[in-house]
DNA sequence: CGGAATCCAATCCGATACTG
DNA sequence: CAGTATCGGATTGGATTCCG
């Protein structure tokens, strides 16, 4: 069943570019989306569908995020083209967000992430609450971490 | 054509759960592979295709991770239950990392990253320059990032 | 309302040195 | 070989204040 796991996919990832040529194009993609706020303001944007978003709505919708890291996430996607950033100059001031063709070409990637999130998301949490425990209670009987339960 | 792109996919994120209910449980997964080499980690790992590979092997295949920095993301996902690790009590030391079922589950959010990056990274770092550029060269006409050639 | 600026604490990260 | 330990600089992140 595992084998089944590893042989069907990745194909992409075996394809034999150099050893670490994917990795490099990758590294520069990764400081856009690996950052701890970028995917959950593209994942608002994305689930506004097309919908323009105030800055103010957009910091609600996410919780725990700052006014200052938004701006800096904001200002970071805007600079890779992934969002538009559109100013009305009125007063009070006005500015609305909207995905750009390209933010919208991240979807199959946010999609594969939040799925993968919902299904193991809390196996992860589990794995981590006992590794804690097993580092607190040394000599224990040495585990295997649960393996996904379906 | 990018109606398209907005309306067949991401299914996934617009299934109403609350509007951030889906958000906290991808938070605890991106601390886990939103870190800045977790993602390059588990990639030399699905390319080995289930072959152990031993801690320098591994940090050779990763340009410009530090050994501080394998060594702390390995233990990361070694908690998560990402990696299994294996260690032979022999003189010289000999650990083997391999991917976990868990662990090759993340292969078709992988897929899709790399996929992305390939596409469309040399795209997000031109868009980069030219925002670097307007920034400098002030009050010039304010175009459109380019939109993906394809 | 949507930031920019400032201050300050926490933490990250690289380089180096040492060890079983 | 596969780490751990330590140090100092760089970066990050929150809280607060001010501005157009």
């Amino acid at each position: 069943m595992d084998t089944v796991t590893r042989s069907a996919k990745a194909a992409f990832l075996r394809e034999d570019l150099g050893p670490c040529a994917c990795q490099r194009r990758i590294r520069s993609t990764l400081d856009v989306i690996a950052n701890k706020w970028a995917v959950p303001v593209l994942i608002e944007l994305v689930r506004a569908e097309g919908e323009p978003l105030r800055f103010t709505r957009l910091a609600r919708a996410i919780p725990g995020i700052t006014q200052k890291e938004l701006t800096k996430q904001l200002r970071e996607m805007e600079a890779a083209g992934l969002v538009r950033r559109k100013v009305y100059p009125v007063v009070p001031p006005k500015v609305e967000y909207t995905l750009t063709e390209l933010g919208w070409s991240l979807d199959p990637v946010l999609d594969a992430l939040a799925r993968w999130a919902a299904t193991y998301g809390n196996v992860v949490a589990d794995n981590q609450a006992q590794f804690m425990a097993r580092k607190n209670a040394d000599g224990a009987d040495p585990q295997e971490p649960a393996p996904p339960s379906r």
